[in-house]
DNA sequence: TGTCAATATTATTTCGATATTTTTTCGACG
DNA sequence: CGTCGAAAAAATATCGAAATAATATTGACA
């Protein structure tokens, strides 16, 4: 239970969000609200309440008397999504590298640290990767990335930012139950810390607009592949 | 009552908004549960939902516990706020010069003499609008600003950029409260308008920041000068 | 007089039940 | 056989009151 869950709402709504972004609840299906009220185990009014607040996330989106859904993924969502986050974080980045301090920087080589120790032993090959494991890394990924933009010294962006960040993770995390195996995701992490540090703006977002992109070609191919599959069962059955 | 007003959430939602973007719910002020259920008939569920959903919109704070206030404005805020949509903002205009068709122009023009046929016989002199004429205003501004992003092709931009136009405009109130009497804001609409009909996308984004940031010192001023009284009055009374 | 604790009050949060709407089922009819 | 419509079933949306937490008040004590 976090700190900040005051009210069963609270807590409801993060449950569901994490349920929502990791893909225990799958994209695009209904959430029947009685079946949700004994899961998470409160009443109508909490869960409500969590569901609203999730729709201004864009994680769950309802139609008036006909209830709620997951939002559903899509390609040209994940489009839009990347190029929309690349403009965000980039802009946030370069700020950063503008007003970042040496507490900053602390913070930063901190983040960059932790996230080095888990990724410097990951799989290169197509091994299935421990639950635990991808927990651990997606949240010091999480970190990494945030910290980097911590010093934009502008909570709008940063809001905005955090909004995309979570959509992309949705995103991210399909693409990790379909192609296991990592690129090598450490080195494009590396690139950008380097330039960061050395407050080379220009090219930490240069390396993040990389980044950025080849995760979500990895994602794209990852969905069509689903895609296919999806359509191969649907067509066989129909 | 509008069309998508299927349930009572969704009417208490927009009329909240409504009030709270119009001022009629001053920032900082404590959202009463009971009083607003009155107000609005309704009863604590709806009322909830829409609160939550408001939350999403950044126009409502909460504290679990302690209950719902209208999100504060501030200089800082404003500052940020007012940057941040300038980004997003030339970004998706830039996109729309770059996409829009035929349709999307008819659609720029004709939002264009709209707004036009209100700004043109405006008083430039510090005579108070009368409401209703405000309200048309209001209107035709945000449906010309919307129409020329409109062909951006990228949903999420628009839902940014609309989460951020709304933000504007309720700073934008405040200075229409206290400084009547308008600049020729109607100039630098045309100037936006003729820039992106003219597809000179450099110079539409150019004219765009000029016009938000002179927006936004207009607002910084009236908000001073509020602060200003307000400290004179909170003085006296201690 | 000032502070602290116990109590009273007020406000928020939650539940359980009801009303309303949508969806499904089933049978009649073309 | 398909489709249209009425009845049944299922699900959502809402209310009103009870439970819970925060705030204000009062009075005892230093």
């Amino acid at each position: 239970m976090s700190a900040s869950d005051k009210t069963l709402a609270d807590r409801t709504y993060r449950q569901l969000r994490g349920d929502i972004v990791n893909g225990r609840l799958a994209a695009g299906s209904k959430l029947k609200l009685e079946g949700l009220a004994q899961d998470y185990e409160v009443g109508m009014s909490p869960l409500r309440e969590a569901l609203a607040r999730l729709m201004g996330d864009l994680l769950v989106v309802s139609e008036g008397q006909r209830g709620f859904w997951v939002a559903p993924l899509s390609l040209d969502e994940l489009d839009d999504v990347s190029r929309v986050r690349a403009l965000i974080e980039t802009e946030a980045l370069n700020a950063a590298i503008r007003n970042g301090d040496a507490a900053w920087e602390r913070d930063v080589a901190a983040a960059f640290e932790a996230l080095a120790a888990v990724e410097e032993h990951l799989p290169h090959t197509s091994e299935a990767l421990p639950p635990e494991q991808l927990e651990t890394w997606e949240a010091r990924n999480r970190a990494f990335h945030a910290a980097l933009v911590s010093a934009a010294g502008s909570p709008m962006l940063i809001k905005l930012r955090d909004l995309l960040y979570q959509q992309s993770e949705r995103y991210r995390r399909v693409s990790l139950n379909v192609s296991r195996g990592w690129r090598n995701v450490h080195d494009e992490h590396r690139a950008i810390y380097d330039a960061t540090m050395q407050r080379n703006a220009l090219r930490a977002c240069r390396m993040t607009e990389l980044h950025l992109s080849r995760t979500a070609e990895e994602v794209r191919k990852a969905m069509a592949a689903l895609a296919q599959d999806d359509d191969q069962v649907s067509g066989g059955k129909a």
